[in-house]
This record gives structure tokens, sequence and C-alpha cells, in this order.
DNA sequence: TACGGTAGCTCG
DNA sequence: GTACGAGCTACCGTAC
């Protein structure tokens, strides 16, 4: 039955009937004009539908009591868990209209993703997900209707209410599809509590969901004025350097086709050619001919633009000397998140201290050391890189010292940056060749196929059980043509490439671990003055007042610390943890 | 003119 | 036999 609520004394009675309920369905319609510009601060929420497991309630928040509704729904949604649909979106408009933080959640959408185990071909939108679980169909006409018209049609209600009731379809058969995953981690948490759910891998997404929304919310700061000051002579340099260039050498430097023709014709400099057969004028290969007067113009036009441009992508996002970006939860199907509008995990190294905190606010910096590795160690259970881990040892030197056969104390640094390749490669599975080609471009160290092939088989010998997972898993490849693989949380993938099922352990593993220390860290802040505004990988931003530094910094450490342990039985983790004003340690 | 794919660069 | 995961911009060919 849908119950349409235009008046406050209404809601005294729902909250009545809510009163016993575990958990609720939840839904809201915001009157967004351009769902391609939603704006979470501004824009209105116009109904809010809850659903039991018989009775759906649409409340027209336009015409209830302003104040009435925000106290109906702080005592219901606070006080139980919520389930919905992407509810990352309805969280954040709960919050800045009603000032709403619903804890206990469950996302379908967020479900969806983790039992599509890496199917990229899945879809994930209510209708998508309706179609592929139950019977259900969703019409999503209306959801662009206009909802700020004062009164709204029969249409519209009952469309809003539909959603509900495919939700609780698509809800019970998650559930029952989460708890039939074979997982050696129990949850026992609210998630389990509240709506039974033990699957671990959604038991840590419905608790990271609402740190998401804080992060989102919260912004990361930035120096306005620098980042006016750096556009404006960013701008200079490049529009001199670029005239400059034109005039002399008549050419366009952006033009690929033009560059590569002035730098082979002109200059007669040697390129590699591209997949399609043009010449490749990547910066990689213009390196070694810096000297060239002509190339070096080049490099620096192009870095500067690069500045430039990602300096004014992120003027685009800064409102009140904050940028607000957004997450996908799980944006990679290793479990990592992404980031947009702007992309605020690649942000180039040169540019992190313009993100400044406010005055009388710092930045406490975390991240994990060497993270895939000790993972790739607890994962593999091999003996020897476990025994470095534990002596505390520096794994690249010890890496370097067994592939070139010298002792662990002469290792040169040259040394320890070819075995930090090594190091990372193998663990993807890398081929001497493209070892090769990887030690040349990131570390610029030159080595022969046939040194490759030595290290590699060096390297193999030494961890032993790297050389048996890898193997493990390209027989059963080529047996089954696929693999199921896991984190060590649980959170599965099906593959079909060796490179996919020896990589999404040890990357998908390190999401587990971040997300779990996010949620420990929230858990134990309580009321001091802190929040994330940054998570890159393996490393949490967090913005805290000053004289809060030092209780929150302990906090932060003892929950990856605690994360740490909870997914690594035998490795240790490390972390380094930097307290500053701007988001580069200075 | 709009869209999709590719190359190239940034980060982990 | 294959290193992995993202987002953003510019360019370029194709379709309308």
């Amino acid at each position: 039955m849908v119950n349409y609520i235009t008046q406050s004394k209404e809601l005294t009675a729902l909250k009545e009937k809510l009163k016993d309920l575990p958990y609720v369905y939840l839904d809201t319609e915001v009157a967004v004009k351009d769902f391609e510009k939603v704006d979470y601060f501004n824009d209105k929420v116009r109904l809010i539908q809850i659903g039991t497991q018989e009775d759906i309630f649409v409340i027209d928040a336009f015409k209830v009591e302003r104040d009435t509704l925000k106290e109906f729904l702080k005592e219901v949604l606070e006080s139980k868990g919520i389930v919905g649909h992407n509810l990352k979106f309805d969280l954040k408009f709960l919050a800045t209209n009603f000032d709403v933080y619903p804890k206990v959640v469950f996302d379908t959408f967020i479900a969806s993703k983790i039992l599509a185990k890496g199917d990229n071909s899945q879809k994930h939108s209510l209708s998508a997900v309706a179609v592929r679980l139950t019977d259900e169909e969703v019409d999503k006409t209306y959801q662009t209707s206009p909802w700020w018209v004062e009164n709204l049609t029969k249409e519209q209600i009952e469309y809003s209410a539909k959603d509900i009731e495919v939700l609780r379809s698509i809800f019970r058969e998650q559930v029952v599809r989460l708890n039939e995953e074979q997982t050696h981690l129990k949850s026992s948490g609210e998630t389990y509590k509240v709506f039974g759910v033990v699957n671990p891998v959604a038991a840590l997404e419905m608790a990271f969901l609402p740190c998401l929304v804080s992060i989102e919310l919260s912004g990361i700061p930035i120096d306005e004025k620098q980042l006016s000051n750096l556009i404006k002579n960013s701008k200079t340099t490049f529009q001199n350097l670029y005239i400059e260039f034109k005039r002399k050498y008549y050419i366009d430097p952006f033009s690929p086709q033009q560059v590569a023709n002035f730098l082979t014709k002109k200059l007669g400099l040697k390129l590699p050619k591209t997949e399609k057969g043009s010449f490749s004028s990547q910066d990689v290969h213009l390196k070694p001919y810096e000297d060239k007067p002509e190339v070096k113009t080049l490099l620096s036009i192009r870095y500067e633009k690069k500045t430039l441009d990602k300096l004014e992508e992120l003027s685009k996002y800064v409102k009140n000397s904050r940028v607000y970006g957004e997450f996908k939860q799980i944006g990679a199907s290793t479990g990592r998140m992404s980031s947009y509008k702007p992309n605020l995990q690649n942000i180039p190294k040169n540019l992190k201290s313009i993100f400044r905190a406010p005055d009388g606010y710092l930045f406490i910096i975390a991240d994990y050391s060497q993270i895939e590795l000790r993972i790739a160690a607890e994962y593999t259970k091999d003996k020897s890189m476990i025994k470095a881990f534990q002596e505390k040892k520096d794994l690249h030197k010890l890496t370097a010292s067994v592939i070139t056969g010298k002792d662990y104390q002469e290792i040169t640094k040259e040394e320890r940056n070819l075995a930090k390749a090594i190091n990372f490669g193998l663990i993807y599975g890398i081929s001497p060749k493209s070892l090769v080609e990887y030690a040349k471009n990131n570390y610029d160290i030159d080595i022969t196929l046939s040194q490759a092939k030595t290290f590699h088989e060096n390297f193999f010998n030494f961890y032993p059980k790297f050389k048996e997972w890898h193997e493990n898993v390209k027989n059963y490849l080529e047996k089954h043509k696929f693999i199921q693989v896991e984190t060590l949380l649980g959170r599965k993938l099906i593959a079909y490439k060796f490179t996919d099922a020896v990589n999404y352990p040890i990357q998908g593993s390190g999401s587990d671990l971040l997300k779990m220390a996010v949620v420990l860290f929230y858990k134990s802040l309580l009321d001091l003055d802190a929040k994330v505004v940054n998570l890159v990988h393996d490393e949490i931003v967090v913005e805290v007042k000053q004289e809060d530094v030092d209780k929150v910094q302990e906090i932060l450490s003892q929950s990856m610390e605690k994360a740490g342990r909870y997914l690594l039985k035998e490795v240790p983790v490390e972390f380094e943890i930097n307290v500053s004003k701007s988001w580069s340690k200075e």
C-alpha cells in the first residue's frame, strides 16, 4: 500500500509504525534539473520514500513542516538500518538537507558490484540489477521528471514508490547470494545484526559507505590564492614558450604528426613507432635527446601545459577554498576506489603543496609502506619474504642482493632501484622482456634481456612460494580457462588472464586493508574535530584541528595497525605518518 | 557537430 | 605468452 504523506501530523503515526523495525527501505527523489550537474549542497530533496515489508510511505518534503520532518528523519533513520540503491547519493542529500547521518546501511548497488566478481559486462543500475536478480522491471521515465513543481502527479508518486518494491526483492536475493559465498572470515558486526549478512566483504563495504559520504561532503582544502597565482604564472610561462617555439620552428608542438616529422626529418632523431605505425614522440623517448634545445623546449612546453591543465581542471571544482570531488566506492574490480570530477588520486607530486589545511588545522598524512609486497608475502606464505619483513629488512635491498649475488650491505642505490622494479613487476607476472622496458622507462636503468632472465630466475629461486603460486595459477588456467581468486578478506574475481589472476589478490587485499583502516578510524574518532579528506589506495589524508593532532594521530595509527593485524596474520604492516600544513610533506 | 577509440600523462 | 588498477585531455577518424 502506498501512503502519500503531506501533513506533519502523519509523521507521528508513522514513527510509531516503524518503531520496532530493524531496518527500512529508503529512496529519495531530488529536484535536480540537470543530472549532470547535481549540487549536493543546494539542490532540494522533494520526496523521501520509506518502505517496510508491507507498506510504502512517500513523504513530500515540500508539504510537511521542515523541522518536524528533520526531527522525524533523524530519529528514524539514524536508529535503524537503511536499505537503498546507490545510497551515497541519498545519504549526501539527507546530510545537506536535513542534517541526518544514517550509519548502518545496505546498498544494493554496492552489493551488486561485489557479486559481479569483476564481470565488467554487468551493469548495476536499479533496473539492470532487477532484471538480473528478480523478475521485476523498472521504468525510469519519471526519474528526471520535474520534481520541483508544487503538485506532483499521481504517476510521479507511484513511480517513486515502485522503486521500493523492486528494492525489496533485490535486497532479499542479494543477502542470500552474499551469504552463499564461501569465506573463511565471517562478519558479526552491524551488517550481520541488522541485515543478517555474514559476508565480510559486504560488511566492510557497507560500513565504509557512510565514511565515504563524510569524505565527499568534507572536500579537501586548497589554497585558492596560491592556486590562482600558479594558474596566472603558468599561463604566462606556457604562452611565452609556445609562441617562441612556433616562431622558431613553424610547427605546432601539440600536433603529433608535425612533431614526429620535425624530430625525425629535421633533427634526425631515431624514434620508435606506435601501434599504428607513426613515430612516437613520448617524453620517455625524447629524454635521451634533452641536450638538443628543440627537444628541451618541447618537453618544457608539455610540462607547463600539463601543469596548467591540471590546475584549471582543479579550479573548476573549488568552492569556499575546498575541492569537492567524487569517488566510486568500487571503481576497479579489485575493490579499489576511483576518483573523478576531479580525480584527486593522480595529483602530480609537485602540485600537492597547494592543498593546504585552513587556519588552525593540519593534515595528517599516513601511508602503508611497501604494502603490496607485504600482502604478496602473506598471500603466498613465502618463508623468506615473511622472515625478511618480520626482521624489518629493506625488501628491495634484499631482492637486490639475491638477484645480483652481492652482499646485502653493499647494495647500491641503483641496484636497489632495479630490485624495486623487479619486486613490483614480478608480483604481476612481468616477463623478462617487459622487465627490460620497465627498468628503462621507470628507473632509467639499462639491463640486457639475458640479465633480466637471470634476475627473473634468481628471484623465483629465492622466493620459491612465489614461483609455485604463479605456476599453479598458470596450470589451472590452462586446464580450466578461468579461475576464481580472492583477496585476504574474501573479495572475489573470476579471472581469465594470468596477470589478472595474480594481480587481483594483491591489489584487492590492499583496498580491503585501506577501507578497513578508515572504518576503524571513524569508529574511534567520537567527537574529535577530524575528518578524512582524501584516500589514495595506500594513503589516508586527514584534516584535523591543531589541538587534536596528537590524539587523532594515535587513533589513526591504531586503526591502520589493527586493520593490518586483522588481514595479515604473519607479516607485520608498517606505515609512515606525517603531520603537515600541506599535502606535500614539506 | 557528436561520439568512440587511442595515445599520452598523472597517480597508486 | 601477457606486469596491474584508475581518470582526464587532445587528437583523429567515422557517422549523422
